[in-house]
DNA sequence: CGACATATCT
DNA sequence: AAGATATGTC
């Protein structure tokens, strides 16, 4: 008789998951009467068939002679006529018989479990599941002690879950490249996969990456730039900051038809990118907000994007203004209001650009006065030269590197970065709010956090202003100057 | 039927 | 939280 035609408690809908299987043949052995009369009476109220033996040669010789009977041996491995070793081996080759040994401690190998003397009930009540492990095909042997400290029948430790996919920070660089190469928009699981050509992954798995990205994307985007705040650079909360190693969101392609409040950013397109034309170099790096000797990867470099081609478009705005920002992070200065820390970059490249994140944790301070501050590592020289001399400055990346680490430490708090050099006239202010790293991002756009960048209105506002006053009192002066000529 | 996007589960 | 899986659509 099969263990399927055995089985009970089944209507054949059971949706996969196993059952009791009722009748249940199991050969006890052991050389302890009274134990072996002990497991008897427990294995009966679990219901099932039972046969015993106090010698192991004679266990073995009803196996031989009932090859179909028994579907479970539990021996105890104190056999004094046999080496229950052998036992295993002769059962295991001869009839693939689960056996479960049962022990004074946990002695394990070869068995495919243990019961501990004195047995439990509870215990032979899942031994069931081993005789179900043994008939399914695709199931992985392997030694695992049943549940001992509950009754969870119904649990089929059988089904166990399959290996996690792990994105490395390798495997997700790649996945990035890949996304990047292809447009947000235009990438597909597929075509990911392809591009990453990381041996062993499945299109699913990309898909399920890649709806997570973008998603921590769309939030990304939205919260830094769908705020009515009319900002000129505004980035808001951006919720979320935490999961990606390198989390590169393109800055690319959006028209920019306006230069007026409210009208600089107008519109994201799908890829969630913007376009700051004509601001110079690219990469807005903040630091890993991560313990120190955690860094995202092993270099600690942060990898920017590769920008296509294709997603360029002409511009202007910001001309000639130097925009570079390196968001590093000093490491002398550990904010103490939950803010988590911004671990520096240990490129050189950005060595004059460091930023200083403020023990407030609220201003990001540019001492230099370099204009240019910073031009990323070798990858971002190198795809620039794409874009032509000029194209290198119209397509800014953004690369949001991990808080992975710090993320959850971050709660509400906001890293609000600004700087205010006059001669870098770019000037930051972002909120990071790492309440949740991926979707379900709620942010906060009003109050505080609509006086992002509210520096950058200023400065721009103001020498707009300025401007227009100065054009306007040259005008009356001339006009005075010629009616009184 | 495969690929995809999205929702839901674990 | 993050990866797996289910579901509906194309």
């Amino acid at each position: 008789m099969t263990l399927q035609e055995k089985r009970g408690g089944s209507n054949g809908e059971d949706g996969g998951k196993d059952r009791f299987p009722i009748g249940m043949h199991v050969l006890a052995v052991d050389d302890d009467p009274v134990c072996l009369k002990v497991l008897e009476n427990l294995l009966r109220k679990c219901q099932y068939h039972v046969s015993t033996t106090n010698q192991a040669t004679t266990a073995l010789k009803m196996l031989r002679e009932n090859r179909n009977r028994y579907d479970l041996v539990i021996t105890s491995v104190n056999m004094p006529d046999m080496d229950v070793f052998k036992l295993l081996e002769l059962v295991g080759l001869e009839m693939d018989l689960p056996v479960i040994k049962l022990v004074m401690k946990g002695i394990t190998h070869g068995a495919c479990d243990y019961l501990l003397k004195p047995v439990r009930i509870e215990e032979l009540k899942n031994i069931w599941q081993h005789v179900v492990r043994k008939n399914k095909p695709d199931f992985k042997d392997h030694v695992n002690a049943l549940n001992q400290d509950n009754g969870h029948e119904d649990e089929d430790p059988s089904i166990q879950e399959k290996p996690r996919v792990v994105w490395s920070d390798e495997v997700h660089r790649k996945f990035v490249s890949a996304v990047n190469e292809l447009g947000l928009d235009k990438a597909v699981p597929k075509k990911v996969l392809d591009l990453m050509n990381v041996e062993g992954l499945k299109r699913e798995t990309v898909a399920s990456h890649l709806q997570k990205y973008r998603l921590y994307i769309g939030h990304s985007i939205v919260a830094a730039l769908g705020s009515k705040d009319p900002s000129y650079f505004r980035m808001g909360p951006l919720d979320g900051f935490g999961y990606f190693h390198t989390l590169t969101g393109r800055i690319s392609s959006a028209s920019l038809p306006s230069y007026q409040p409210g009208g600089m950013f107008g519109r994201l397109n799908s890829s969630a990118a913007l376009s700051l034309h004509g601001i110079s170099s690219s990469v807005i790096q903040p630091g890993h907000c991560q313990t120190l000797n955690n860094p995202i990867n092993g270099s600690g470099k942060i990898q920017p994007a590769v920008v296509p081609a294709n997603q360029k478009k002409n511009g202007t705005l910001f001309h000639g203004i130097p925009t570079s920002v390196d968001l590093n992070q000093p490491t002398q200065n550990k904010p103490t209001n939950g803010c988590g820390e911004f671990n520096r970059v240990n490129d050189p490249n950005f060595q004059d650009a460091r930023m200083a994140v403020g023990g407030s944790c609220n201003t990001l301070h540019v001492s230099s006065g370099n204009p240019l501050l910073l031009q990323s590592n070798t990858q971002q020289t190198k795809h620039s030269g794409a874009f032509g001399n000029q194209a290198s400055l119209s397509n800014s990346l953004l690369d949001l590197y991990s808080f992975k680490a710090k993320s959850a430490n971050l709660g509400d708090s906001k890293g609000d970065i600004s700087n205010v050099g006059l001669n870098n006239y770019i000037i930051l202010n972002i909120d990071y709010a790492t309440k949740q790293q991926w979707g379900d991002s709620r942010y906060d756009n009003n109050g505080n956090t609509n006086h992002s960048f509210c520096r950058a209105d200023s400065l721009v506002l103001f020498l707009f202003v300025c401007f227009m006053l100065f054009c306007c009192v040259y005008k009356i002066c001339q006009k005075t100057y010629d009616a009184w000529c």
